[in-house]
DNA sequence: TGAAATGTTGGGGCG
DNA sequence: ACGCCCCAACATTTC
């Protein structure tokens, strides 16, 4: 009979391409593991829309398992000391975490579990290109996307073709029995607590169906239907022109290489060159938020640029809850926040928007908006959160100029021309007609009485003024140049 | 992957 | 015919 061998399961909850399953099911007879760990450091700690896809994720995982995941929760290395000593495995498999507190804690367990005889073989799930394999000629980190993406991604080695599901010999003596004398327990899914008790989260699971199947429908779709208009239809928020993977590839139920290689593949016909590389380019970012998030841990929570150490925040928490309940009177923007309350999720061109409301316009300290994010994004991702947080705030890599501040009111007009978007998720003004939909201040009184607003009432008045606002965060920015 | 202020140009109305 | 003004349309610059 084959060895047991362990899988420990993170951010990769799917059967293909899964280097470490697939390893293991080569080796043994395969013992997969998901820990929730309990030592992880405050910051990390999963958002409720996160938490709720994880539910989600290990519940189908297990189903596709045969009911063979084992769950614990805890110290992850005591709990894998533990199944190693009683099931007699020697040999343990995962797949990279690249944050900063898993990297740390990764490391720590390999080396701990080596030191007991223990064979640790970790794999490259997660990205296309490892962060520490691009570099410049000096073999600094590149600053800037064009040249990381061009120079330092495209010209190195391809990324690896995906992996075949593999054949699963599952290991299957119960656990419960042995593990006792370690005082550790496997642990029934529910018991995790990962559904908050209010039940909001019942809205996710109607937008969302958290399978490694329907991440696969999804690309299927988006590579047939939607790349064609991919680079002009991703702007407009009321089209259903994005891919939607974020979720998915968050938690492994695809794989960026799956991605890559599946697109190219499909979207190889002549004249769709370009929206591929678009696309492509999209995914890109991501990675491009981990190599940052490698080279410069600290940018969950510092300034890459310690300039923007002395800016002088508001810090106001009654404003920043209007913004959190899409009540700023701005329509766009409330809009943006209410898709996110609703759906666990925000279209890209409006979380641009909102990002920039908040930092901006009513000079909240995009930590505000990022620790928001990661509470209810079901796609929150602490590389591509915090890089992107501070490229709106204007204090990240390549970041967009502080200067570039968006007018809710034209963006609105510009991508959400009728309303069609703010209608949906504002239905106290979807009868307000589309010359005002976006300025529901500057309609008659005749006109908010016949679509049934009052507002201030039914709907805010807007918060706060864009031209004073705007005046005011360009003299903020132009503080920090003098001293 | 801006917005607003400022500058330039050119057509048309008009004295 | 000419200069003048207005202003839209577009370009440049500034934040």
């Amino acid at each position: 009979m084959k060895s047991p061998v362990i899988v420990w399961l993170r951010h990769d909850l799917r059967l293909a391409d899964n280097p470490a399953l697939y390893y293991a099911a080569q080796s043994g007879r395969v013992i997969p593991v998901f820990i929730d760990d309990t030592t992880t450091a405050d910051h990390c700690n999963l958002g409720a829309a996160s938490r709720c896809w994880l539910h989600h994720s290990l519940a189908h995982l297990n189903d596709q398992l045969s009911d063979q995941l084992r769950i614990f929760q805890g110290d992850p290395l005591a709990i894998l000391l533990a199944l190693i000593q009683h099931t007699g495995a020697q040999t343990i498999h995962w797949n990279r975490c690249y944050t900063p507190h898993a990297i740390t804690r990764d490391s720590q367990i390999k080396q701990a579990l080596k030191s007991t005889g223990t064979t640790v073989h970790s794999y490259n799930g997660s990205l296309l290109w490892e962060p520490w394999t691009i570099t410049k000629a000096d073999g600094t980190p590149y600053k800037v996307f064009t040249p990381y993406y061009r120079k330092g991604c495209i010209s190195a080695p391809p990324p690896s073709e995906p992996l075949p599901r593999p054949t699963l010999e599952l290991y299957s003596d119960d656990l419960t029995t042995q593990l006792a004398a370690n005082d550790v327990q496997p642990c029934d899914l529910t018991e995790l607590n990962l559904l908050p008790n209010h039940p909001w989260h019942h809205r996710l699971t109607d937008h969302w169906e958290i399978t490694e199947a329907a991440a696969w429908q999804r690309l299927q779709r988006f590579t047939n239907e939607r790349l064609e208009n991919y680079p002009q239809g991703r702007d407009y928020p009321a089209l259903e022109a994005t891919s939607t993977l974020s979720p998915y590839l968050q938690w492994g139920q695809i794989s960026p290489r799956q991605i890559w290689y599946y697109s190219q593949q499909q979207g190889s016909h002549p004249g769709l060159e370009e929206q591929l590389d678009t696309f492509l380019k999209e995914l890109a970012w991501r990675e491009f938020s981990y190599y940052q998030l490698y080279h410069n841990p600290n940018i969950t929570t510092e300034n890459l640029n310690p300039r923007f150490n002395r800016f002088p925040w508001k810090n106001q928490p009654e404003q920043c809850h209007q913004w959190q309940q899409g009540m700023t009177g701005f329509p766009i923007i409330d809009a943006g926040m209410r898709e996110l309350w609703q759906t666990g999720y925000m279209h890209n061109r409006v979380r641009m928007l909102v990002a920039s409301f908040l930092v901006k316009n009513q000079c909240q300290h995009w930590h505000l908006g990022a620790t928001w994010f990661w509470d209810t994004l079901v796609d929150a991702d602490l590389a591509s959160n915090s890089a992107s947080w501070q490229w709106v705030a204007g204090c990240g890599s390549d970041a967009a100029p502080y200067f570039r501040i968006f007018n809710p009111v034209l963006q609105g007009q510009k991508f959400d021309a009728e309303g069609d978007y703010i209608r949906r998720f504002i239905p106290e003004l979807s009868a307000l007609p589309s010359r005002y939909i976006h300025t529901p201040w500057e309609a008659s009184a005749a006109v908010l009485a016949e679509a049934g607003v009052q507002l201030g009432t039914t709907y805010p008045k807007p918060m706060l003024d864009l031209k004073a606002s705007r005046q005011a965060a360009l003299d903020a920015f132009a503080s920090l140049k003098q001293q």
